[in-house]
DNA sequence: AGGCTATAGTTCTAAAATAGAACTGTCAAA
DNA sequence: TTTGACAGTTCTATTTTAGAACTATAGCCT
């Protein structure tokens, strides 16, 4: 697999394992989520290697999920801002936690809780059809290709 | 990092990542869900290798992700299953297809789309709050620890 | 019987990625 | 002038992955 042209695939799932597909760029996201924006926040709360946190970091910018904001002059210093784009991930991040909860628990309950402060009630997120509103299962879903999967084929 | 005991880690998200964080077993999901079941159906559309393929469906089975069942007995042969456990991955799946589509798209238009045999509409994946049913957004969300975050950490 | 094909793996070596630790450079405060 | 905080970079050893070849069972064809 050339793995440097993932996400030029005729496949939305691959584009997006392109960019956050493996384990410490999850884990990065999930603190970005939980506000940390610095790299020894990161580094510290994460034992990831330095290098591999430089390296991360620094795919995620140039994939448009981050941004390097200085936050110091001197020394120049820089932060890690979630962009549009990187906030989006959201429901990604939200699925797995989901997940997680559900079906690898253990007898200590969860490890966090999320309330929605819109409504006030601690919540699980939950995917959904955009155009009947009724939860979305496997089996009821049809896939058919899509203009860009034509093209790509032939 | 120990990623050998990460399915352990208090943090739903690092137990999930445990299980799907790298980027062919996401792929191999993919397949998974658009009927994909045998070894040689995963290997000729996936280019993965051989020794990796078996690896990775032995270390979903392991997780109770897939089931090995037999099809035929003389030779013995297998297909891998999702369970109710990999079904219920379906929302990890089509939350990163839709952020695929909406964030990593080209000229040529969706690779696949997506009909909802329930209300007969192609559809976008929409993650709403299990209370109100309203749209989450990151902002809107305050985490705080859970029983098993706190018995973790003391 | 002998050879071809299909299926589902296993085994081997080379290349790439990751871990772990040490090092660099800037500046502030003591 | 020394220490400490911060944000990285560089180095070597270990682990993981890629790529190809090999094994094994059995049906089908000649």
């Amino acid at each position: 697999m050339k793995w440097d042209t993932l996400d030029e695939e005729p496949c939305s799932l691959s584009r997006t394992v392109a960019v956050v597909g493996d384990r410490w760029t999850l884990l990065i996201l999930r603190e970005c989520f939980l506000r940390v924006r610095r790299f020894e926040g990161f580094q510290s709360s994460l034992q990831i290697t330095r290098h591999l946190l430089s390296e991360r970091l620094k795919k995620l910018v140039r994939f448009g999920i981050l941004r390097r904001v200085p936050y110091s002059e001197a020394p120049k210093r820089y932060e890690y801002i979630l962009t549009q784009k990187g906030l989006d991930l959201y429901p990604i991040i939200m699925a797995m936690v989901h997940w997680g909860d559900t079906h690898m628990g253990d007898e200590r309950g969860r490890p966090l809780l999320h309330q929605h402060k819109t409504c006030g009630k601690e919540f699980d997120p939950v995917m959904v059809c955009s155009e009947c509103g009724e939860p979305l299962h496997a089996k009821q879903v049809h896939v058919h290709a899509g203009p860009g999967r034509k093209e790509a084929v032939g």
